[in-house]
RNA sequence: GCCCCCAUCGUCUAGCGGCCCAGGAUGCCAGGUUCUCAGCCUGGAGACAGGGGUUCAAAUCCCCUUGGGGGUACCA
């Protein structure tokens, strides 16, 4: 069943689909898909200095990423330039707008404001009130003759009939402006429903220096999208239980503007993270591999030579312990090198103690003899020698851990030594102990060679 | 400066006059599981910005103050 429902996200293309305007599109995208009704992507480049082409595509492959598709355009208004001219002119024939040339000798249309008071009733806020007589004639028709965002917007929402206008509330004083507009024009005024603005993480106005702010960004950190649209939706709105993690489906279902809150909300980097990790969680690991697959090969990991398999293990390790594909490349990229990289923290930990080199020789030795190198393989003869020693099993695990890894953290040692192989185990063992007789200084050790 | 919007734990929020000495999530702290971390389980600390009203009763309604955000462009 369709309704007559019309929403629509009107980016202008001057950068990347930010954090706060993917939000707006998800409110709109939402009501749409709630009220089956139809939701439209508009450009509005009608700034020619600042718009370009690449901005554009940006916003269209993040809109695709997060899964919001549109029904109808993108219109660009760089396209409609006629329409607003005819209709410009035709507000000066009325009397309501006039020709006006500034100092610096541009000839445009502006729009008489008439003294007043315009009241609206915002679907969120309420009513809202303004005296117009505060606003003064502003431009509607540029020099260049490019309509001013006021102006195209309102030609724009009435031509495409627009039934409800879900943007953020830094549009709530344009407002009265485009009210104006409607009535000179005599066009059916839309509802307003005015959402919150997203701040960054310190409360004020999300800007770069606030790290990541784009739709990309998070893309390119290993988010998944369903995550971020998850997060991005109880920014300013809730299902009104206790339920965090929803289905499109549910959100759809459940989205209400009359749910949606007043006040700005801080974006919150580290609540994703954890959004992303119950995403994660909740995908399978075939899923996974596949999509790890692309990120690895992206971030420049020769993946050819990885069978999918072993590619699968690996998430399978990682499954519950990694947030976002960045993370887990961050925690597994020992597995993809042969030198190790240690962690000065850790080293300092746990292998500069007196005896560590001959532990590790002896771990070395045992697990040279291990046929079947599987982790039940490896826990029982580490275990053996523990025991052999009297030392407690701690005490090898982290020295071999760090050893291994480089790091004094990660997956299980017998799960990690089974999936990274015998030989590269060893090899990365070997070189440990290597280093530790050379570099790691105040650790004292035989000078003689590590066997093999 | 002027105009507009907003105000519950650090953060995201539930609450729409009595069910609230305020619930959930995240983060943090503690304990448990354990080869480390993560995860998971259990417990804990943590908020109605302040002041006036209205009412038998206010986080919920009204006013003021303060704080934050937005606008004030031939940007959108």
């Amino acid at each position: 069943m369709s309704s007559n429902v019309r929403v629509r996200f009107a980016p202008s293309p001057t950068g990347y689909l930010h954090i706060g305007g993917a939000r707006t599109a998800l409110f709109n995208w939402l009501f749409a898909r709630h009220n089956n009704g139809i939701f439209l992507l508009r450009i509005e480049d009608t700034d020619q200095q600042r718009s370009t082409e690449e901005a554009t595509q940006a916003i269209l492959d993040s809109m695709k990423w997060l899964g919001l598709d549109w029904d109808e355009g993108p219109y660009y208004q760089s396209q409609r330039l006629s329409i607003y001219k005819q209709y410009a002119e035709n507000l000066v024939a009325q009397g309501k707008a006039f020709y006006d040339t500034d100092a610096e000798g541009r000839k445009a249309i502006r729009f008489k404001m008439e003294d007043g008071v315009t009241e609206f009733n915002d679907l969120i806020h309420g009513n809202i009130t303004f005296d117009t007589a505060l606003i003064e004639d502003f431009v509607i028709l540029k020099a260049d003759g490019f309509p001013t965002y006021n102006f195209a917007c309102v030609v724009d929402d009435a031509d495409m009939e627009i039934t409800h206008i879900i943007r953020g509330d830094d549009h709530i004083s344009n407002t009265p402006k485009q009210i104006s507009l409607y009535n000179a024009f005599g066009f059916k005024l839309p509802e307003f429903a005015h959402i919150p603005m997203i701040l960054g993480e310190d409360g004020s106005r999300l800007s770069k220096r606030h790290g990541a702010t784009s739709v990309t960004e998070y893309r390119d950190k290993g988010y998944l999208p369903h995550a971020l649209v998850n997060f991005l939706a109880l920014l300013g709105w809730s299902p009104g239980n206790d339920q965090e993690i929803l289905s499109i489906q549910e959100m759809i279902e459940k989205f209400s503007l009359k749910r949606a809150n007043k006040t700005s909300a801080q974006f919150n980097n580290t609540k994703l993270d954890w959004m992303n990790g119950q995403y994660i969680k909740n995908t399978s690991v075939e899923q996974l591999t596949l999509e790890v697959k692309g990120f690895f090969e992206k971030s420049g990991i020769d993946m050819k030579k990885i069978p999918a398999v072993w590619l699968a293990n690996l998430v399978k390790l990682y499954h519950e312990r990694f947030k976002t594909f960045q993370d887990l490349l961050n925690q597994t990229g020992f597995f993809f090198t042969d030198a190790v990289e240690y962690d000065q923290a850790a080293v300092d930990k746990f292998l500069k103690k007196e005896g560590i080199a001959d532990l590790l020789k002896e771990a070395y030795l045992v697990l040279s003899l291990v046929d079947n190198f599987d982790k039940q393989s490896l826990e029982d003869c580490l275990r053996t020698l523990t025991a052999k020693i009297g030392i407690g099993f701690s005490k090898v695990a982290q020295p071999l851990r760090v050893a291994i890894t480089g790091r004094s953290v990660s997956a299980g040692i017998f799960e990690t030594m089974e999936l990274l192989g015998k030989e590269k185990t060893l090899k990365k063992l070997d070189s440990t102990i290597v280093t530790l007789g050379k570099t790691f200084e105040s650790v004292k050790v035989d000078a003689e060679p590590s066997s093999a």
